[in-house]
DNA sequence: CACCTTCTGATACTACAGTCTCAAAAGTTT
DNA sequence: AAACTTTTGAGACTGTAGTATCAGAAGGTG
């Protein structure tokens, strides 16, 4: 059972988040200051490192993404990869709730959008890689398999960049 | 002709984007500050400053990218795309001499690794598209230029990956 | 050489991220 | 309600990027 410490704990981490993309997303990421986000959500600039280490990684921050990596697994076996990965977010997304969706979009946005967060593991190669390889039981290092996620990559920057 | 005033320019310029290249290899790009760079070149703060207006500009800072953009142009009508960039490739860093080449590569090394360099237009899906799409006298909205800007950076992407 | 123009160094300044400390406040347990 | 534990706010502090100013040095020109 949750008590009413942990309660407020999760509310002020979401609030945090929630209102620090709203800003990010109205005025840009490096132009919103942490001060801001700590007065937006009604706490001190100090509760903010509390709750997140650093401004980034309240970007990075993601309760979703254990969600997605479970509906992969659940894929079932013989599923074609492609099909898999996109059968994997449709799932998650499904069962999200339409303002823990458009958080997320948002956060997904940023977290492709924003140099500093460019890196975030979610959309590497390494990721997928390491994900197109435990689905298949292939190693990591082939060939072809890094080629696969760098076609997928390269798939979704160019679906992307057309979607304007 | 070039005055004492220019060449000296050019060279407090050169040594401050060396000292920094090299400084970053060794230490990691956030790891070095402003103060480090202007000292390595003998130089103070604030004209690096005067040369560079920011941290980041002097790894974006390229005067080789203006080179392979000719060399790229300067394929023949026929050739291949992947050809027509190889060779731009090749061609460029042949005629460059080994100290600028390995600083170059240094740069390029960076502008890809460093998170804050992400959008690095020489790298940028946008930017691969629009040679695509000059080159071929197609439009840089078609889907299938998009397509095989992102594929040429997926497998770039690969192939560094496996090189570690 | 004398004058003019441009570049430089020194220094002080602002803004922001991230850390630290401590006392007060809020939640929890008996 | 009292004692205990965890969380919070306030504020001071550090480090770094980037800006502004101004006097002096270096380069260029008559």
């Amino acid at each position: 059972m949750t008590s009413l410490r942990e309660r407020k704990k999760a509310r002020t981490r979401a609030d945090l988040q929630r209102h620090a993309l709203r800003l990010f997303r109205a005025n840009g990421y490096a132009a919103t200051t942490v001060d801001e986000i700590a007065a937006a959500a009604e706490v001190s600039r100090a509760t903010f490192f509390r709750y997140f280490p650093s401004k980034e990684d309240l970007v990075r921050y993601d309760d979703v993404d254990p969600l997605m990596e479970a509906a992969f697994a659940a894929q079932p076996a013989g599923t074609p990869l492609f099909d898999a990965v996109r059968n994997a977010l449709r799932d998650t997304f499904a069962g999200l709730g339409p303002e823990k969706r458009a958080l997320e979009e948002v956060r997904m946005e940023l977290a492709r959008t924003v140099p500093e967060l460019a890196e975030n593991k979610q959309f590497s190669l390494a990721g997928i890689a390491a994900r197109i390889a435990t689905a298949t039981g292939r190693d990591v290092v082939e060939l072809d398999v890094q080629l696969c996620a760098g076609a997928m990559i390269g798939a979704r920057l160019a679906a992307r960049s057309l979607s304007q």
